[in-house]
RNA sequence: GGCCCGUUCGUCUAUCGGUUAGGACACCAGGUUUUCAACCUGUAAAGAGGGGUUCGACUCCCCUACGGGCUGCCA
């Protein structure tokens, strides 16, 4: 019934990411946001964002709100103003009515109850449940005056199929399919119109969203077809599950977008990440948002649903952490101390962090690690150890604090002098280095996880170094004093 | 119930009829090492099951099993 029209044919690329306003920003929708993002902005072509918000019973201003943080957190920009469904809804209802002049939609007056009734009977007496309404054929003279719905005039048999660029040619009977309402009975428009009318307003060349709206697309498409209008190029790509394998939920743990990035995870990194989830460029895993949309393409993409595993997003985030730039990382880090309502970086911190980025970046998988490891910088004097790490200020250790504190007052303070010194140090007490490194991250940080000991005596500075490991002794002698 | 989609190491995946089925994350065993991270080396690890088609199937077809989706005047 449709032919295998080429739908790839020349057209201004655009896509769109369309949510529904109901709740946070699923990752599942930023992914599929991604994919749209990518595929426009790697050809030149546009993206758009649309707010599904038809449902006024459930869409609700905070829920778009976060949608619109959630995309700008990813750095997924779209093109012109979001578009409101509902503002669109009377020329949804326009259309319908242009449906039913051309004779592809009819009025039905058949109530929710009898609907109700009838597929309550249907399912008792397991028989198809699909319904067909007596008003299909009936003659409009013999209308009666009451509420209506607008339903498609469906074709009864025959079949649709859907050339989709993901999932292949699906075939769909149009004998399983009913005729859809599209125009309610208060006047305002379903999904099912809607999405097709606001696409084609659009100029929406490619849906590319997720596969639970496969069989939709068999339905929409006999809307496009209804109205003469261009099909766009279909692609339905797999949902994503949570670690066990089931539809990603609550249980999971995080499933909205904002959750991500209040764990500290970098966004260039979940770009990474998600885009390689369900699509693949030969054995590529690490890559820039660059190489992605040159990458990007909607042959890459598989057709089985992926689950996330943590583990892989901790590994790729670490790699860009470490690849990234001190100056930019710095600014994504104080862009998270922000959006996290934490408190932010002083002038002193700030240019202490830049100065010791070099020996942090390496060590952390996402800006909360980050700042846990840049700890030594953040606190001020003097730096009160926690239980696991006091535990190396041993007498013996206090001993060798104390003889090396004054020597480091005129030691050349550089990492190869400091490294030759300190080892000498230890090696006159026959001590391994661990023996001395030990205290001397206790005085220096407070804790027993830190960069490495020359790394924070570098950043710090002689003076500052010197005093805390003057307070390290102080703090001691205090309590061992009766 | 009906219809539609899916199924390669634990996980993400490569392979587009001919490979010792490759890579990455995780794991395990070593190495490096001042902690952590990183890094290096190595081990183990997969075509859901059954039928076809073919000289030859992970790859094409069918059936089964399992998983998922749709089946709303939700989106």
């Amino acid at each position: 019934m449709y032919p295998d029209v080429d739908t790839t044919r020349e057209r201004p690329v655009v896509t769109r990411i369309a949510p529904s306003p109901t709740g946070t920003m699923h990752i599942g929708t930023a992914r599929t946001a991604l994919f749209n993002w990518l595929y426009a902005r790697g050809r030149g072509g546009r993206f758009l964002l649309r707010i599904e918000d038809t449902d006024r019973a459930r869409s609700t201003p905070e829920a778009t709100s976060a949608i619109l943080r959630g995309l700008r957190w990813l750095g997924l920009d779209w093109d012109g103003d979001a578009v409101s469904q509902f503002d669109r809804r009377h020329r949804h209802a326009e259309v319908a009515h242009e449906m039913l002049t051309r004779g592809s939609a009819y009025k039905c007056f058949s109530t929710q109850e009898e609907i109700e009734a009838f597929r309550a009977a249907a399912e008792a007496e397991k028989r198809s449940s699909l319904f067909r309404s007596p008003w299909r054929d009936a003659d409009p003279a013999t209308h009666p005056d009451a509420p209506f719905v607008i339903r498609m005039r469906a074709p009864l048999d025959g079949q649709t199929i859907i050339n989709d660029h993901v999932q292949g040619r699906v075939t769909i009977r149009n004998e399983t399919l009913d005729d859809m309402v599209v125009l309610r009975s208060d006047g305002t428009p379903t999904y099912m119109l809607a999405v097709v009318v606001d696409d084609h307003d659009m100029e929406v060349s490619h849906v590319i969203r997720g596969d639970d709206h496969l069989n939709n697309a068999a339905r929409q498409q006999m809307v496009y077809d209804a109205m003469g209008w261009a099909l766009p190029v279909w692609a339905h790509i797999p949902l994503i599950f949570g670690p066990d394998g089931k539809k990603l939920s609550k249980r999971h743990g995080a499933t909205g977008v904002e959750e991500y990035q209040a764990m500290g995870y970098p966004a260039a990194g979940m770009r990474n990440y998600l885009t390689r989830l369900g699509w693949s460029h030969g054995d590529d895993e690490l890559f820039s948002t660059q190489k992605a949309l040159a990458w990007f393409d909607l042959s890459g993409i598989g057709r089985a649903p992926a689950r996330l595993d943590f583990k892989k997003l901790d590994s790729i985030c670490g790699r860009h952490i470490a690849a990234m730039d001190d100056a930019a990382l710095l600014h994504e880090l104080e862009a998270f101390l922000a959006a996290t309502g934490r408190p932010a970086l002083t002038p002193a911190t700030r240019e202490a962090m830049l100065s010791a980025m070099y020996c942090l970046k390496d060590r952390a998988k996402t800006y909360v690690e980050l700042i846990d490891m840049a700890h030594f910088l953040l606190v001020a004097r003097p730096v009160l150890p926690d239980g696991a790490s006091a535990s190396a200020l041993t007498p013996d250790a206090l001993t060798m604090l104390a003889e090396l504190t004054p020597r480091l007052q005129n030691a050349s303070w550089t990492k190869a002098d400091l490294e030759a010194f300190l080892t000498d140090v230890a090696t006159a007490r026959g001590l391994g280095f661990g023996k001395l490194a030990a205290p001397l991250r206790t005085a220096l940080a407070g804790r027993t996880v830190s960069p490495s000991v020359y790394d924070m005596m570098l950043v710090l500075g002689r003076d500052e170094s010197v005093a805390r490991l003057l307070d390290a002794g102080d703090a001691a002698r205090i309590r061992s004093e009766p």
